[in-house]
DNA sequence: ATATATTGTCCGATGTTGAAACAAATGGAG
DNA sequence: CTCCATTTGTTTCAACATCGGACAATATAT
C-alpha cells in the first residue's frame, strides 16, 4: 500500500487542466517506451476511451512532440496509424565536465547520440569554460544543421550541485566552491541549461533508458568506480538529492573507521578502498598520492592493471581480488540501506568484470541481511555507452515524459 | 526540479473523479494540520474557488470525516463556521509486539492516545498471539465503547514485513519466519489489519504528527537504539522499503569490518557498537552475549548505567561517551547516504542526550560531507511518547490524509 | 441607518472523461 | 464482385470537475 505525504506548506491542488496533464504524460511516455504504438493501442493500454485518447494525441501532433508515421498491420479491420516520438527535428546538447577533459555529445529527444562526442582540455576557470562551451556548443550546432533546433544543454559535474540555484556547492577535484555556470551558460548560448552531479545523472539515464515491456525498475543506485566513488541514488523514480544535496554519497560511509585515510578527510571511507588509486597503491605497496613518483608508476593506469592481471600477474590478481571484496562489502551496505531493485556500476573496473564478479558476489553475501537481497541485480555499464553523456542527455529530455507534481 | 517518472508497467490514468480526489485529500489534510479552519481559509489556502471548496466540504461532512463545530472570529462581515476532524465516534487499536511484552492502546483517528496503554508477556505462537491479541483488542473496544467504531488496528513488530503479503518474513529476536499474523487476526477480529516493521512504522509516526505551519519535514530518519538498531527512512513523505524490504537497515552497516561481532553473522555493525547490551559489554570489559552471567550483570539495564555515569563513576562515563561517539560516526552514515532534513532519536539512550550530546555532534563532523551537514537537525523521541504505538496507530489513520496514487 | 467587508451558495461557462453512435478502411466469405 | 464482420479513428452528448462572477446573509464600523 504506496503512501505519500502531502506536504502542506507546497501542494498543487487540481485544476480543469490537470486531468489531461496527467494523461498526456503517460500517453507520450507510452509512446517513448512502445512506439510504435496506434491512438487504439494507447487507448488499450491506458483504459481510457479512443475518443479522450484522439484529443491527447492531436494535442502532442500539434505540438510537435510526435508525429504520424506508417500505417500498421492488423488481422482483419481499418489498419492503425503509428505514431513516434518526433525526433527529427530537436536536439539536445549533451556535455561532460570532468577533471582533465571536458566531453561535448549531441543527442535526439531519446537520448541516442546524433554525432560523435568531442571533448577538450578543461578549462578550470568557470566563466572561461562557459564562454570555451559556449562556442563549441554554437559550432557543433552549426554543423549539425541535420538536427534541428536545440532544446537545451546538460552539464554534469563532478560534485554537488544545489537543487535550488543549480550552483555548484563544492567540487573537491575541481577546486570550484559555490561556482556559478549555469546562468553564464545559459546567457551565452541563449539556451535553457541543466546541471546535475555525475553520479545522479548517470542513475537518471539507467532509469529512462529502459525499453518496451522489459523489467522497469524505477529503484535503482548507479555506483561509478573512477578517482572517486560516484553514486547516484533513484527511489520511485525519482533521484534522491537530500536535504544538503549530498545524498547518496555512498562513497563516504565508511568501511572501517579506522582505514586509510581518504582525500574527504575521514577514515576508511569506501572511496579510499575501491578508487582506481587505492587499487594502484595496493600493486605498487605504497600511497601514490605522495609525491614524487617515478615516472613508470605515475603513468601506470587501472587498465594497465587489468592487463597486468590477465596475464597471471600474481600480484595484481591480488590487488584486483582485495578491491573487489572491498567493493562488494560496500555495495553490502547500500543493498542494506537502500536495497534497490538494480545496481549498476560504471567505471574502468568493469573491464575486469569476469576476474572479480565472484569475489564481489561473496562479498555481499557476508553482509547483506537476507539472501534474496545478497541477489541483488547487478549490471555493468561500459564507458563506450557514455553513462555521463546519456545522463547529461536526460537532464533535458526526462522531463517532458516525467509525472506532473500533483498533490 | 522535481521529476518523477512514470512507471509504464503500473501507472493510474486520470478519470472524471481525480481533480476531486486529489483536491478532496488535501483539503482533508490541511484541515488535519490547520484546524479550525472555515471553507473560505481552505480556499484561500488551496487557491480554489469557495464554490468548488464547498462541494468538496459537504461531500467530507456527508462522510462524517469532519463536522462543522463554533462559529469563528473575523474583523468584519459574516462569521465563519470552523471545520474539525471528527475524531468522536471512531478510533483505531495500535499494537506493538515486542520480545518480551505486547503493548496495546486506543487511540483516535489523529493519533491521540483515548486509553492508557495496556500491556501483557507475548505470546510466541503466532496463531495464538492473534488469538490473545483479539480477545484483548474486543475487550478495550468494549470497555471503551464511547470511542465509537473502530476503524483497523495497526501492528509494528520487530522484523522485517513483505509489502505485497505482509507476511512477517524474518524476525530475529521473536524466532519468526515467513510467519502469518495479519490475515488470523483480521479474521479473529473482523477488523481491517496493517502492519509493519517498527522502526519503519517510527518514522511514519514522526512524518504524521507535525502540527500547524511548523517545519514540515518529508525526507526523515527515525533511528530507535534498544536491544538492536531499528532505523526507518522517509524520503519525500513515503516510507523507504526496498525491492527486499530491507531498506533502512543502517544498524548492519559496518562502522569497521573488523570490529565486533553482530547478531546478523557480520562484524562490525553499527549495532554491535551501540546497541545497549553493547553499551552494557563495555562497561563491564566482557561480552554480556557469553553466559552464565552472574546475576548482578545479567539485571544491570542501561538506566543503572547512565545513573551511574551521573553518579560520577568514571567507567561508566567512558563507556557512555565510547556509544555516543559511535552512534555519531553511523549517524554520519545516514546523512551521507540519505541526507535527511531532521533525524529522530529513540531509546532508553535518549535519557542521557545531554551527556553524550556534544560527543555525538562531534563525531558526525568528523565524517559529514559537508559543514551543513554536519548540523542536521537531531531530535530525541523518549519512551513516554510511545513512538512505536503512534506509528502503529499511523498505520491505520495516515492513508486517509495521503494523495492518492496518480500517473 | 448606511456603507463596507466577509462568508457561503448558486448558476452558467469551460474543460475534461465516459459512452455510444458513426464513418472509414480492410480482409474474408460467398 | 458484393456483402459482412472487424478495427480504427472521429463525433456527439452526458456526467462531472473547476472557474468566474453574482448574490444573499451576516457582522462591524461609521
Amino acid at each position: 500500500m504506496r503512501m505519500r505525504k502531502i506536504n502542506p506548506q507546497n501542494f498543487r491542488v487540481a485544476t480543469r487542466g490537470t486531468s489531461r496533464e496527467i494523461n498526456r504524460r503517460i500517453a507520450l511516455d507510452l509512446v517513448r517506451t512502445h512506439q510504435p504504438l496506434s491512438r487504439a493501442d494507447l487507448a488499450r493500454r491506458m483504459g481510457l476511451r479512443r475518443g479522450a485518447v484522439s484529443l491527447i494525441v492531436n494535442d502532442l501532433l500539434e505540438e510537435g512532440l510526435i508525429f504520424e508515421g506508417m500505417m500498421g498491420e492488423s488481422a482483419r479491420g481499418r489498419k492503425p496509424t503509428f505514431l513516434y516520438i518526433e525526433t527529427r527535428m530537436r536536439c539536445v546538447v549533451a556535455v561532460d565536465i570532468r577533471v582533465t577533459r571536458t566531453y561535448l555529445m549531441l543527442a535526439d529527444p531519446l537520448g541516442r547520440t546524433l554525432a560523435a562526442t568531442t571533448s577538450f582540455a578543461t578549462e578550470r576557470d568557470p566563466k572561461r569554460l562557459a564562454a570555451e562551451l559556449a562556442r563549441r556548443i554554437e559550432r557543433v550546432l552549426i554543423e549539425h544543421a541535420e538536427a534541428g533546433t536545440c532544446e537545451g544543454v546538460g552539464v554534469v559535474v563532478p560534485g554537488m550541485v544545489d537543487r535550488a540555484t543549480s550552483r555548484i556547492i563544492h567540487a573537491p577535484t575541481m577546486g570550484w566552491r559555490d561556482v556559478e555556470l549555469r546562468e553564464s551558460l545559459a546567457a551565452a548560448t541563449g539556451l535553457p541549461v541543466f546541471i546535475e552531479n555525475s553520479g545522479k545523472a548517470c542513475a537518471l539515464a539507467q532509469m529512462w533508458s529502459a525499453r518496451g515491456d522489459a523489467a522497469e525498475v524505477s529503484d535503482l543506485v548507479f555506483v561509478s568506480v573512477s578517482d572517486g566513488i560516484g553514486v547516484g541514488v533513484v527511489v520511485n523514480g525519482e533521484i534522491l538529492r537530500g536535504r544538503h544535496n549530498i545524498a547518496g554519497e555512498f562513497g563516504h560511509v565508511p568501511l572501517s573507521i579506522d582505514g586509510p585515510r581518504c582525500a574527504c578527510g575521514a577514515n576508511g571511507c569506501w572511496e579510499a578502498y575501491i578508487s582506481n588509486l587505492a587499487t594502484l597503491s595496493r600493486y605498487f605497496g605504497r600511497d601514490l598520492r605522495e609525491k614524487p613518483m617515478p615516472a613508470e608508476v605515475a603513468s601506470f593506469t587501472i587498465e594497465d592493471l587489468i592487463a597486468r592481471a590477465r596475464a597471471g600477474d600474481a600480484k595484481a590478481v591480488a590487488a584486483m581480488s582485495a578491491t573487489a571484496r572491498y567493493l562488494g562489502l560496500g555495495l553490502a551496505s547500500i543493498v542494506n540501506a537502500v536495497d534497490p531493485a538494480r545496481i549498476y556500476i560504471g567505471g574502468e573496473i568493469i573491464a575486469a568484470w569476469d576476474l572479480i564478479e565472484s569475489a564481489v558476489r561473496t562479498a555481499i553475501a557476508e553482509r547483506a541481511l537476507s539472501p534474496d537481497a545478497a541477489e541483488t541485480e547487478i549490471r555493468t555499464v561500459s564507458l563506450d555507452e557514455w553513462p555521463r553523456l546519456r545522463g547529461a542527455a536526460a537532464l533535458v529530455t526526462a522531463p517532458a515524459f516525467a509525472a506532473p507534481a500533483v498533490a
